[in-house]
DNA sequence: TCTAGAATGAGAATCGTTACTGATTCATGA
DNA sequence: TCATGAATCAGTAACGATTCTCATTCTAGA
């Protein structure tokens, strides 16, 4: 995606939050619309070159999350990883490894991901349960490690 | 599950494992098999009256881990959950309440489960990753939430 | 029973994360 | 352009979950 477009999509949803899309607001966008799978705060900081403070990440990360332009993810211990959410970057499905704990996302086929949305409605439905979203996690080895 | 039934599977994989199947073990595994979902070392440390020092807990489930007994869930922020693994439980997934943050096990069909047991190891293929596990975690609202 | 190694209890230390504070930067209207 | 108040920033303190340390207790085998 262009760093542009991205800009142009983010921009209307923070100004309708009443929050500002500042310089660094934008660094750290555009920093997790290149990366392949979430990042965590230490890893921005890291990819940053520690230009940014991480007090200001984990602040710009909280403002983000709550305007809806990213979204956490808890599949290791201990810490939360962020990316794009998927209105920006498209539905899709992540591989956890193990062993190193480095998470990529994949796009599942439309046929599968429509069987998918079938299952989980379905299962839903016997639980009493409203869902709102599914993630399917597929844990493993990734191919460094394996 | 019938406790004794619960220790018998359980005592010979500690054994292989070098490891004691202490009082204090069995109670935290006893725990975990009369809950509905994964639970934290806080939520065991409160369900249990705070008899067993969350120290210990902490070490217990750490045990426990690493000799294949229980398995740990991240869904939620900042705080790790466990429950018995699959191999004493059976394969189910998770309705993770977005509102409340309660977790509960729900479990598949055999049709719809073999369908998603295609598709993760497709989806792997193509990634070159190497899956052990898979996990479809169902976020919305719970029946007391919705 | 005795002994060595394992497990436990209690508290301190650590880690990722969040909250707070004062300084700086920005957006707006004169 | 300049002044003003609001928003944001950097740095540090505080926080909760987890891990570590070590003295004590327990357990299995000799």
């Amino acid at each position: 995606m262009h760093e542009s477009k991205l800009h142009r999509q983010v921009e209307p949803r923070l100004r309708e939050a009443e929050v500002r899309y500042t310089k660094g607001r934008r660094v750290i966008v555009e920093e997790l619309a290149t990366s392949d799978g979430p990042r965590s705060a230490a890893e921005l900081h890291a990819d940053l070159g520690a230009t940014v403070p991480i007090s200001s990440i984990y602040r710009t990360l909280a403002v983000l999350e709550e305007s809806g332009i990213v979204t956490p993810h808890f599949a290791t211990k201990g810490i939360a990883r962020y990316e794009l959410a998927e209105w920006l970057t498209g539905h899709h499905h992540h591989l956890v490894c193990v062993d190193c704990g480095a998470v990529e996302d994949v796009d599942v086929p439309d046929g599968y991901e429509e069987q998918v949305r079938i299952l989980v409605s379905d299962i839903a439905g016997v639980a009493r349960f409203t869902p709102t979203n599914h993630a399917l996690e597929i844990e493993g080895l990734c191919k460094d490690c394996a």
